[in-house]
DNA sequence: TCCAAAACAGGTCGGTTATCCTGTTTTCAT
DNA sequence: ATGAAAACAGGATAACCGACCTGTTTTGGA
């Protein structure tokens, strides 16, 4: 290998590096998915050679894996399980979160999809460990919600009859529906539309 | 071009062909993607040379929109809009089809997934052309399921205050939703515990 | 029968991609 | 200070993919 003759000056800063390729992995899976995106698109993004894409994920798999481990899972958590935890019961949680991401989908103009929902059509099928790793997270979805409805149900804010675990799936399934329906026809009404079935306590649909 | 010595018989079945790789290519593209998937393996399960490829399908994408619209606009045809049309009643299509669609996946003890799903989260985002062939058979399988409920609500058999088409993007989403995760966790349960939201005229959830 | 067009064969070619490799620079424990 | 390991630079490369192209065979109408 040749000697260059001048040496840029380089600031060895691995964790603010990782950040940033996953930074850029995340926006570039998001919005043209895994397979459409080349490890080339992402250097650029990031501004990140070869060798440090390399050094900190020797394959594009594991780049992915950290995608969904770090990025996705931390977008579910914010977007889903905390407002829900917080909430003043989860069927109000469920309600305004379906309100909150629509709005905010409208006023951004373009509908990119739900992360999760994205990948998980994308990589679910092809890798037995993108599955496994994906299916976690819907699984702590589920689970936030599920949880969050029985504590409504011991203080009695809650019919005893309504079944936690239905309404939990039915609340994602649902959202998840929503959400490529509004990513394939670019608009967000359906969202609202359904967002509407979780409102009451009783509901004739 | 060199000439070959001895020729190999030919028939030549111009609909035939096509129809066998429109097979291929509908299998491949539902089981590994479309991006996962190269003219090269089509070439081989179809058993069609690369001339004869080009020949009827003259880009890649020419190829996907075929797919999208002979094959799985038909398997949304057949899977649910005939279905609902012949059904009682718009509730108990949408109820059995559900049931009908868990059962097939639980005998064949694998879950692939919505073909209309899983084309229209890897391509709608990525192409104009291919998010509007999607849209359109979103679009169709909603107003087959709200023309139904408003037939019921004619002849008395649904309370008519349900909105038809809230009811339909809320069959269409939920549904979507469910496969998907499905999918993902490769286990019909939550199909089966979505279905039940649709069986009564009210529910609690 | 004959010929133009359609159908098909089979290979080429440029571009892209993921991976890997060698060499250099920075960091840090000792 | 110093040496080893980590962090990074910058190509090299082999495989692959989609598009395309020339030539051959079949088909069907005149």
């Amino acid at each position: 290998m040749p000697t260059t003759g001048l040496s840029r000056r380089r600031t060895n800063d691995p964790e603010g590096l990782r950040q940033r390729v996953l930074d850029a992995a995340e926006e570039a899976f998001q919005a043209r998915g895994y397979h459409a995106t080349s490890l080339g698109d992402l250097m650029k993004i990031a501004g990140v050679t070869g060798g440090a894409l390399h050094h900190h994920f020797p394959t594009k798999k594991v780049l992915g894996l950290a995608v969904i481990d770090e990025r996705v899972a931390a977008a579910v958590e914010e977007t889903w399980i905390r407002p829900i935890e917080q909430a003043a019961s989860a069927r109000e949680g469920v309600c305004a979160t379906f309100a909150a991401v629509a709005a905010e989908l409208e006023q951004q103009g373009f509908v990119r999809g739900c992360p999760l929902n994205n990948l998980a059509h994308e990589l679910s099928l092809a890798d037995s460990d993108f599955r496994t790793a994906l299916a976690r997270i819907y699984a702590a979805w589920q689970a936030a919600i599920a949880l969050k409805l029985r504590s409504d149900q011991d203080v009695g804010a809650e019919e005893p009859k309504t079944d936690p675990e239905r309404f939990a799936a039915l609340a994602v399934a649902t959202y998840s529906g929503a959400m490529a329906i509004a990513k394939a026809t670019q608009d967000v009404g359906v969202l609202l539309l359904c967002a509407s079935q979780f409102a009451g306590e009783v509901v004739v649909i």
